[in-house]
DNA sequence: TTAACACCCTGTAGCAGGTACAGAGTCAAG
DNA sequence: CTTGACTCTGTACCTGCTACAGGGTGTTAA
């Protein structure tokens, strides 16, 4: 299987898989005659593998311990979980974050139902002078 | 007031302010004669409109918009509502995609109650085989 | 007087997680 | 024999900073 097949099988780009190549996520496959890359079902497996979780939202370093764990299938999975409640405790931290800083945004947003000058945009003026409630900027993991 | 002050009264690095400047967002200070930047009043409003905008999570370009309208107080403020509701739009959505991606890891999660090899772990074996629901990589800004 | 220390300067490299080229080679079809 | 679709490597770019390195400046204390 060459790149380009694999990538629509993976749904992502070409570029994407010789990325997690370069960064050691996606082991190096065999070269053809012409040095084109040629992949076999462990390549498309792991690189599955490797979406699914990045569809889960979880970083590439998360995603290389869960590989360990898959690569060593003689060790207790502990850390599976442990990592697993890890990520859902951030998930959760930036969706509470994220919830305040809605209801911050329609606040403001409501301070605005006259179209005016934006001299006189309470919006604006809100923006210039007050300080947003503790919403401390990002925080969670993405 | 030098740069150090105006980092400790906008509760940022010297190197944000700096940063801000090379972008554009905030305007050149004078310099003093030992090629210090000195800073007025109307920076630090400036810098401090756009904390308060990146406390809310804005990203630069709809913080050089906003911008752009408080250096136009003649213009009408229509923009400024629709950048609002965009943005709310944006953490709207973002919140979404984080709380169905919440019930998804907790469902995995919940495969796996016993300390087993990784061999037969659930949560692995998942990861492996199975295409999470519609959980696109991202999609919202942040 | 000089040494230490805190601050300032510019410039550049790095983070995550890719994306997007440029410039070259390869291969099958018409 | 050329066109077009693919592949290769290498590098630069994106956001929003952060973190140096290597230098200059300014105040204070021994």
């Amino acid at each position: 299987m060459k790149i380009g097949e694999l990538a629509v099988q993976a749904g992502c780009l070409v570029e994407t898989i010789r990325y997690y190549e370069r960064i050691g996520l996606l082991m190096p496959p065999e070269r053809s005659a012409n040095n084109y890359r040629t992949y076999n079902d462990r390549h498309s497996e792991r690189l599955q593998f490797i979406r699914h979780c990045r569809a889960l939202d979880m970083t590439l370093e998360e995603i290389r311990v869960l590989l360990d764990f898959r690569d060593h299938p003689d060790r207790d999975c502990v850390g599976v979980n442990d990592l697993l409640d890890k990520h859902i405790g951030h998930v959760v931290e930036r969706i509470a974050a994220l919830s305040s800083l809605e209801s911050q945004l329609r606040n403001l947003r409501n301070r605005c139902v006259t179209i005016d000058s934006a001299s006189s945009c309470a919006i604006l003026n809100a923006l210039g002078t007050e300080t947003p409630t503790e919403a401390s900027i990002c925080g969670a993991h993405r």
